[in-house]
Parts: structure tokens; sequence; C-alpha cells
DNA sequence: CAACAACCATACGGTAGCGTATGTATGCTT
DNA sequence: AAGCATACATACGCTACCGTATGGTTGTTG
């Protein structure tokens, strides 16, 4: 299928989605993805109501990718929570290549979540399922309570923050994030 | 002074400033601003040429203001390196009333910095000096080259995803701070 | 093959913003 | 008091976008 006739929605959200990514919440203008999808915004106003059904379209798939993605490939590896929270790492610092974007749309959805209700109460669902996961896989570390919040706050916040230096060339994700997992796994 | 005849260019930074925390970079437009002054945009265009030259002015003064304040408070504290870097987390996670709008300025230009490349080059140097301080902060406690550096960019990292999680109020900001610095000082 | 639905193009009115041009008021200077 | 610069107001043309209305094209179905 190298000639599609007609697109869909979801041909819609993905450009919706390139557009964003490269130039942020405000590129999300029909008529400017209708060029580069090189239709015009006839085809737009066919598949959705206007702009704000299309952005909550594009929040609802984000949610459900964001949060299948890594959590199902750590849960059915069936190593013990030590070799799992080293797991997760590692998916969640290589370079995938995502449904809608992946680390970069990420970062644009939190920064469109400071300006827009809808996109933060979903980054918000997202982070608690997130953080969440990682705190059961410490207390199956055998870590207390308070500790296991602690250590999972901390491994999501600097795998946030340390991706935007990741970005700038400013440091190593990886490496970086490692190291963390290593104080975090110490049993003083 | 109660009431001012004339505004200053200053005036219009600062203004741009709670426009860009409010609504983003897409809120730096020159009309809008000018309504919320209560003036009108010929008063723009008399203190600047034009809206690039309002945003590079903002990122001029928003750099300097950045990294001289709190470096200076720490420098000339006097205390031990390790009680150096306690005061530095202490300053840092402190909701202080900054010039420009302080940490949510911030995080609005850090991702302004996504999609303009002059605020990412602003961002990168204010980072760059950032974490150079914080790792010179930490050899001076000892620390070896390496993991000084990665004690650093753990630290520095996690205080920037942190600051959004703590904003969306599912994180302790300066709790998990003070428990990495915690992690990161142990001498295994 | 006629009718209908899916899909898209085109054309329109309306809004909001940018930058410029020019007018105007208020001080300051001599 | 005249003249001049400062600091803003007003009005204009231009562009880009939104959403709608309407028409055209293609495929499918009875």
């Amino acid at each position: 299928m190298i000639l599609k006739k007609t697109l869909t929605s979801e041909d819609w959200i993905r450009a919706s989605f390139r557009a964003l990514t490269h130039g942020g919440p405000g590129a999300i203008r029909v008529e400017a993805i209708a060029r580069d999808l090189k239709v015009s915004k006839g085809s737009f106003y066919w598949h959705f109501k206007d702009v704000a059904s299309l952005q909550s379209e594009m929040l609802e798939h984000w949610q459900l990718a964001a949060t299948e993605a890594i959590i199902e490939n750590v849960d059915e590896s069936g190593v013990k929570p030590e070799e799992q929270l080293h797991l997760l790492i590692m998916l969640a610092t290589s370079t995938r290549n995502e449904p809608y974007g992946g680390v970069l749309a990420e970062a644009a959805i939190r920064d469109w979540g400071r300006y827009y209700q809808l996109a933060a109460d979903t980054v918000t669902a997202v982070d608690e399922k997130r953080l969440k996961y990682t705190r059961d896989l410490f207390l199956s570390c055998g870590h207390s309570k308070k500790r296991a919040t602690q250590n999972a706050n901390l491994l999501y916040g600097s795998l946030i923050g340390l991706e935007g230096l990741a970005y700038q060339k400013l440091v190593n994700l990886r490496e970086d994030m490692l190291y963390l997992l290593g104080l975090a796994l110490q049993n003083d």
C-alpha cells in the first residue's frame, strides 16, 4: 500500500504529533498540518469536529500508548525485582521508535500540560501510574514504604530531568540512571 | 511612585515573562501584552524593534538572573562543601520570588528551548554553569572526577524532573532531593 | 446503472496578530 | 515661549488561521 487514496483520522493524529514535537502545542494548526499531509482542511473537518477534539484524541491515544509500552515488557520478563528495575531503565533509556514520537513527544506533551488543562490531567494520570509501578518494584525488593516511594520518585524524576539534559548532550542518560539505581538499591 | 506615567522596556519584559509563564511561548504577543499593560502597541514598538528583539532581551535578562541568584548565596556561606550542597538544595527547593517568575519561568523557558534555538542556547549555557558548579562542590567533598560528575548530573537532573512532579503534587520536592543528597554523599 | 455515502476541494466570512506610518500630548531645554 | 525629543495612540495593510457551506469525485450497493 504505497499509495493510499484516503486518509484516516489516525493519519491526522500522527501528523499532529509530528507538528507538536517539532513546533510545540502552537503548531497544532489545521491548515499547516493539512499542507504537510498534502490535502486540504476539508479532510480534517470530515474526520474531526474541530481542533479541540483532535487535541483530546491525541491525548487519549498517547495516554494508552504511554502506559502500555514499557510496563508490559518488564512484567513478563520473569526475573527478580532488582533485575526488573534494571530492565526498566534499559528500556526507558533506549532511543526507541514509539508510536507517537517517543521521548520527544512525551516532553512536548509535558510542556503542553502547563498551559492546557486536559494535557495536564493526562500527564498526571500517566505519571501516577508509572510512579506506582516503580514503587511496587522497590517494595518487592524489600524496601520500606517510605523508602520505596522516595526511590521511585527519584528514579522517575531523574529520568524526566536527565532526558532533557541528555538531549542537550550535557549528560549520559543511561550511565547516570544506572548509577542512581545502584545508589537506590544499596542496603546501608 | 504609585502612578508611573511612562513605561520602561523593563516593564515590558516583566509583563512578557508573565505572559510566558501563564500561556507559554505562544503567549508572547505584542497586542495581548499591551492590553495587560493597559497601553497600546505603539509603546512596544517604541521600546523594541520587533518581537524577536523582545524575546532575545528576555532571554538575556533571565540568563543573568538565573546564574547569579543562588550561587552567590552559597559561595559566601563559609561552610564546608557538604553543608554547601545542603544549602544549595534548600535554596533551590524554596518557593522563592525571583525577578522573572522563578521556577515557573524556568520551566517555561526550558520548554521554549525545544522550539526556539536562542532559548535552547540560553538554557544550555545556564545548565552548563550550574552543573559545573555542583560538580566542583562534590569534588571539594573528595569525590573522584567521575563520581562528582555523576552526582552533580543526578542532583541537577532530579531537581528539574522533580520540580515538575512536585508541581503536580505527586512528590515532595525537598524531601526527595535531600534523600538523594544523602545517597550521593555516602562513601560506600 | 442509479443512488447514496465516504472523502476531499474550494470559496467565504470573521478574527487576531504583526509591523508601519503618522498623529498627538507631555515634558524639557534654551 | 518656541522648539524638540520622549512616549504613546490610532489607523492601516497584510498575513495566517478557524470554522462553515457547498460542490465535486470516487467507490459501493441494491
